[in-house]
DNA sequence: CGATATCTTGAGGAATCTCAATACTAGTGG
DNA sequence: CCACTAGTATTGAGATTCCTCAAGATATCG
């Protein structure tokens, strides 16, 4: 895939503040500031759209930005050299993504669908993270809530079978989907089955066996547009063996 | 395993300030603070030893303290209801745990060898982290870092073979060794089989077999003690295909 | 509407797990 | 100090899940 021509970003509608109108601002990082700390963070805010299957950044880049998802879909992973990959989550619009240890990204970030993100430089981000203490309070919590998010995977990849490991996807996706004000049941799996191996540690076989499986026993049924309808909630929970 | 006994902490000696002469300072938290404000801290810390194999926390329990490890060792794991158990992560010293998104802790915490830890009391540790933004961000980037590692897990559970999994493994406990001051070569490994295996998305058996095919091949050595030697760290950097 | 990628299904194989027996280790009490 | 015991580790044989390779079906996009 082709990386995302940075040099010639999309300038952020010249709103009086862009960020007034913005739908997700209640699900991210910007919910914990007042009106007059948002226009700060506007001002160093550029919005960016980025077509399906494009780069935003590889790991190992310098990571000189911080992002919003406020549309569309996002996916992070890691490589090993022999080129087995490692997806270790699905952004979508009310996520954040670009914090990194040192100065550079830990993963690659790539556009699922068509997307639209809100890009914050890393060092203007710093000086606002001191100056607004609610908002470096707003991203620790972020990265708290993404490591126990981490664990959750680790026990998934590790402790999980196949028919589980999709089952608890398939439920999560679903609970995020509410999460962000849409509706649980038909719910979009806009990523590959290859994507959904290469999260659940499967390959694009075994995912696609058993969402067969999965709508052979009529716990699931598959929707045109890549939908997914859950039509055994219940069954799925069950399978989870996590509640 | 029963869980420790928190009605009767051991106090913290009471020198003038037991921090200043604490070996693992400038490994953890601490290292961000002045004299002044380790004192601040020191008022707020108890230092409690605990025997192997006791439980510091359970997953659920409501999280009423953040911990640090001054010697020892610790491990991290969540269960499935069925009693199938990820371990997320060992600690050592200098390492710090009971970071938590809401209320309660999303995991277990369970001595592997005798400890001690520092403990602070959640709530008093939260006015600090108001009052000192350094320790704030400390604990931020602490948490960054940590998600970092378990992304390199989730890779690692997903994606790597048994082989790999115990060569990436033992290398990061010889690199984890070095950072914390102690040699590389013959390193400790304190936890059991069965613990490395609910570490690595194994079984015991499989650990076992592992390491017996590593110490054919003279990339190991098993020393008393629980101890491992590492001939030929070149064949396990090899074999773990992350360089 | 054709070309291409993605998805599904099948057959066989491999890595890892399960079950079971034996060996080792560390701690306990005589 | 040694034998005993209980836990832990190792090894073996067979089972199973999931993977690999391969073909066919379906969807997507120009």
């Amino acid at each position: 895939m082709p990386p995302f021509d940075l040099a010639r970003p999309a300038r952020a509608t010249a709103d009086v503040s862009p960020c007034g109108a913005c739908a997700v601002r209640p699900l991210t990082v910007c919910a914990a500031l007042d009106e007059d700390e948002i226009q700060r963070l506007a001002e160093i805010t550029q919005s960016q759209r980025v077509a399906a299957h494009h780069t935003l950044f590889s790991e190992g880049d310098t990571a000189q930005n911080m992002y919003n998802v406020t549309s569309g879909s996002v996916k992070l992973y890691k490589l090993l050299p022999d080129g087995r990959r490692q997806i270790t989550g699905f952004l979508f619009s009310g996520d954040f993504l670009g914090l990194s240890v040192d100065a550079r990204y830990a993963y690659t970030a790539e556009t699922v669908t068509a997307t639209t993100v809100c890009r914050f430089p890393r060092r203007q981000m710093d000086s606002l993270l001191d100056e607004f203490p609610k908002l470096q309070r707003r991203l620790f919590s972020l990265a708290s809530n993404e490591l126990a998010a981490a664990q959750d995977q680790m026990l998934l990849l590790g402790r999980k079978t196949a028919r589980e490991k999709i089952a608890s996807f398939l439920l999560s996706l679903s609970e995020r989907a509410v999460r962000r004000g849409q509706k649980s049941n038909p719910i979009q799996v806009p990523m590959s089955r290859s994507d959904i191996a290469d999260y659940l540690g499967l390959t694009t076989e075994t995912v696609s066996r058993t969402f067969t499986q999965l709508r052979t026993h009529a716990a699931i049924r598959l929707l045109e547009g890549g939908r997914v309808d859950i039509c055994d909630e219940t069954a799925l929970m069950e399978m989870t063996e996590s509640g």
